[in-house]
DNA sequence: AGCGTCACG
DNA sequence: ACGTACGTGACGCTG
């Protein structure tokens, strides 16, 4: 054997290096929250060294553990290092999966240091054998000869400089096996042995140049004229020998390996580009992909734009309109209920051409309509919830809905689903689709580009891209196993929500007009009391000139400060409600003009000309699988204030005779928290049908049986299981309630006595997202939580309640949606005209005919309640009246 | 556009 | 010691 070209790496030194040569480390993390930069920069420098010398063989070693053989000749060894970060540790157990999926051998022994398993291998190699050895420490000179060369790194890893018997010698004046001495004279202080007092490098060199040795210098110390560094040579002889032999590499150590063990056999692209995924290294990605771009399957394909077919018409024939499509709607404006459709454009995949043309030409065509109506004919989309709503606009309905990218998306990254560009770099496509924005510019400008070109080249690119998202984001679903949360829950929910969407709910405008007048008379009114409470005029809705009025004219005492000045928010009111009486009339013109604001005068505008508002439920937006409501909110209509809860009086049925229904889940969170953390005493509770409040005060408040529950003791339970849903911690409770920390401190020790199950939920999910990066809803929404490792404390304990939190929350949310679905189908089996309009977390709203709320109040509740099979019940609350209002 | 505030679950 | 309850959206003010 001979003629190889054998690479023998110091793993843990580079590792080490690779992690200091990037010092704004909180740039590197990926998704899962792990800091990456060690790896990136050892990728970065694996990379560099295969390109540069095409080893035929490669090794990477590491250290085992931290004491070696060496720590019994030196107890001391290594001593006294500063323990390692432990933002490298978490990325220590990576550089193996790296390796591995580079195809390179990687080897490690008990006792033993990586320069030993190297120095052992390079004394192995063949005198025809070329080795070249790589580390960030220079102690490894020593292995140089003839046939090796030592290669250490600078300025970070990025360089490595060659050490050769030559440059060693032009250097130093030293062979490389003088270094051990040299080495032995001088000591290290980053392995913490001696060496011999006030010897440096210049001292130490120039006494091996004399006499060749450490052993040799001790055999002719009569060479060494009487002087203080005479004195420290003789006194620290022992050092300077124990010291020569910890700085000797072993030449044989005991490894099981040999040369042929570690030829290189080349990367694992597959398995590469996944642990690039994973490490959301998008860079290295797509140069992989480039390069090998024959091996990889799907997502190394290059999406050749040139062979398809780009066409604009303005007219439709049924050749046109294929069995398998990418179908793409453009708007400008982001309410889709509003928005003019610009275009439509759609991909027929089997013959890779894309159409596009204008809604007029597409909507008049019945060849069309039928083609969108058809359930046989299959669309990829991106949305399908909206690509329903614009469709409706056109009485035509959508189906045939293939797959929604979409919602796909979301599920896989909830952070990454702004557009389509965001959604091919997390799948480490090519970015061959330009933002929107760049395209279509923001704000007041935003328009249809004048050149009609760049027009149809974006909207040609969006349907390739969408088509090789397809594919792609299925794959991940499937190996993130979030398919069935995908088909059973989230995309057969669009469909319904679309149908809520399209439908709207009827709103009185005159009734909201009529308590907009009155409103503005008593704000009017308040507006003076205040006025003459203060002494002046000012405008009340100014946080900053009331914080004037409240705290430097009338002297109040300042409870807590914002960013900006003075706090003067509800809680802060409230506790200066007694000192001055311009407080209450604050605090009742405050509600009053968010009512004005927000509803009475925020509402209106929304009402279209068939007199419902039609709220937008986002479905790939929130971090816990909630939905929300936009334009307008519908899912934070007052209700805990009479004032407010009166709005829902103008919420009403579309037609006569028809009813209003509402339906609500009990305490949802807290029977999915008993379910989750298996508490017996919770859940015993719930199986009981007991109060949960009550029963939690009977515990944490030791209220024996005979005696009953006051309500001041159920509230401050009510609070504590809050404050258990949310992630508790003693501060943000005693916020709550207005006792003291350590009042606070007290409820929840005693809650935990009696909930175990509970305290150890809370701890085990913390655990687990420190250990995965992320955490889980019962149906596998994931959730990833990038800070729990942070060193900021701040950011940590924040992630810490979002553990907590994520799961219970996020799981009622997939509940409801679970419920949401086989409401609508059971609805449509049958042939109610009941009709889903809202849902508000924990309710859902439907309208029906009269006839129809016998049926469902026997229906709805048994779906809900039935949705999902828990360790504890289900309680549906439910009710119907003639208008929201009346649904209590 | 960011902040403070407040509406909901 | 750190300085917090979890998840949203919309308003008015301010710079």
């Amino acid at each position: 054997m001979s003629n190889n070209k054998i690479m023998l790496i110091d793993g843990s030194s580079l590792a080490f290096r690779a992690f200091f040569s990037i010092v704004n480390i909180d740039q590197f993390k990926n998704k899962a929250g792990l800091h990456t930069n060690a790896l990136y920069s050892f990728n970065l420098m694996l990379n560099t060294v295969l390109e540069q010398f095409k080893p035929t063989h490669i090794l990477v070693a590491f250290d085992k553990s931290e004491t070696t053989f060496r720590n019994e000749k030196y107890s001391e060894y290594k001593g006294g290092r500063q323990k390692i970060p432990s933002e490298f540790r978490e990325q220590m157990p990576y550089f193996r999966v790296l390796l591995d999926a580079y195809g390179i051998e990687h080897y490690e022994i008990l006792n033993y240091e990586a320069d030993d398993i190297i120095g052992t291998l390079a004394s192995q190699a063949d005198k025809d054998d070329e080795v070249i050895v790589i580390s960030g420490d220079k102690d490894l000179i020593q292995l140089a000869n003839a046939n090796t060369t030592v290669y250490i790194t600078r300025k970070g890893v990025s360089e490595i400089e060659p050490y050769t018997v030559e440059t060693i010698n032009d250097k130093y004046g030293l062979t490389p096996n003088q270094i051990i001495d040299l080495k032995g004279l001088m000591g290290d202080s980053s392995d913490n042995y001696p060496g011999v007092t006030r010897i440096g490098e210049k001292t130490g060199i120039k006494l091996l140049q004399q006499f060749g040795s450490i052993e040799n210098m001790y055999d002719n110390l009569d060479e060494i004229k009487p002087s203080k560094m005479k004195d420290n040579i003789i006194n620290d002889q022992e050092n300077a020998f124990m010291s020569k032999d910890l700085a000797t590499i072993l030449t044989d150590a005991p490894i099981e390996i040999s040369i042929e063990d570690i030829e290189y056999k080349g990367k694992d692209i597959e398995a590469l580009a996944e642990f690039y995924r994973n490490m959301d290294f998008h860079s290295f990605l797509n140069n992989l992909q480039t390069e090998y771009s024959d091996q990889l399957t799907d997502e190394g394909e290059e999406l050749e734009l040139n062979q398809y077919d780009r066409l604009f018409i303005d007219d439709i024939k049924a050749d046109y309109l294929p069995k398998q499509a990418v179908l793409y709607y453009e708007t400008l404006e982001e309410n889709y209920h509003f928005a003019d459709l610009e275009a439509v454009t759609w991909l027929d995949i089997e013959q890779k051409k894309v159409y596009t043309t204008t809604a007029d030409t597409a909507f008049k065509s019945e060849l069309f309509k039928a083609w969108l109506a058809s359930e046989e004919h299959r669309k990829i989309t991106w949305d399908s919830k909206r690509d329903a709503v614009i469709t409706s606009h056109f009485e035509t309905v959508l189906n045939g809905i293939q797959f929604d990218t979409l919602i796909a998306a979301y599920l896989i990254d909830l952070n990454n689903t702004k557009d389509i560009t965001d959604v091919l770099a997390v799948v480490g496509l090519p970015s061959i689709v330009k933002n929107d924005e760049a395209v279509y510019g923001k704000g007041v400008k935003r328009a249809i580009p004048e050149d009609k070109d760049v027009f149809e080249q974006h909207l040609f690119t969006k349907v390739i891209a969408l088509e090789h998202l397809m594919p792609e984001l299925k794959n991940r679903l499937e190996s993130l196993e979030m398919m069935d949360l995908y088909t059973t829950i989230e995309f057969p929910l669009a469909k319904v929500l679309a149908d809520m969407e399209i439908r709207g709910v009827k709103v009185n405008g005159d009734e909201l007009s009529q308590m907009n007048v009155e409103m503005s008379e008593r704000l009017k009114e308040m507006e003076e009391e205040i006025y003459d409470l203060a002494g002046e005029k000012f405008n009340i809705n100014s946080p900053k000139q009331l914080g004037v009025i409240l705290f430097e004219k009338l002297g109040l005492p300042v409870i807590k400060k914002t960013k900006t000045g003075y706090s003067t928010a509800a809680d802060v009111l409230e506790k200066l409600a007694g000192k001055h009486p311009i407080i209450n009339a604050i605090l009742d013109y405050r509600q009053l003009a968010k009512l004005q604001g927000t509803y009475l005068e925020g509402l209106p505008p929304y009402i279209k000309e068939d007199g419902h508002i039609h709220t937008r439920f986002v479905q790939t937006l929130t971090q816990t699988g909630r939905l929300s409501s936009t334009d307008p909110n519908l899912q934070n209509i007052p209700i805990r204030m009479e004032e407010g809860r009166k709005i829902r009086k103008a919420f009403i049925p579309s037609q006569e005779n028809w009813l209003m229904f509402g339906a609500d889940y009990s305490q949802i969170e807290l029977r999915v928290l008993a379910h989750i953390s298996k508490d017996e005493h919770m859940q015993q509770a719930f199986i009981d049908g007991e109060d949960i409040h009550s029963s939690t005060a009977r515990r944490v408040f030791d209220i024996p049986e005979n005696e009953a529950v006051t309500s001041e003791h159920r509230r401050q339970a009510k609070a504590v299981n809050f404050g258990i849903v949310y992630g508790i911690s003693d501060y943000g409770l005693s916020q709550n309630l207005n006792i003291s920390r350590k009042q606070a401190k007290d409820f929840i020790d005693r809650y935990f006595e009696q909930y175990p199950g509970i305290k150890r939920y809370m701890e085990e999910i913390v655990e687990e997202a420190k250990e995965t990066g992320y955490v889980s809803t019962l149906f596998n929404r994931r959730r990833y939580l990038p800070d729990i490792h942070s060193s900021n404390f701040n950011l940590r304990s924040f992630a810490e309640r979002t553990a907590m939190n994520s799961p219970i929350q996020g799981t009622a949310a997939d509940i409801i949606k679970i419920a949401m679905v086989t409401l609508q189908k059971a609805i449509d089996d049958e042939k109610l005209q009941a009709q889903l309009l809202l849902q508000v977390h924990d309710e859902l709203i439907l309208e029906a005919p009269a006839e129809e709320i016998e049926r469902l109040n026997v229906l709805v509740p048994e779906i809900m309640e039935n949705a999902v099979e828990l360790s504890v019940p289900l309680k549906v609350d439910y009710n119907h009246g003639s208008n929201w209002y009346e649904l209590k």
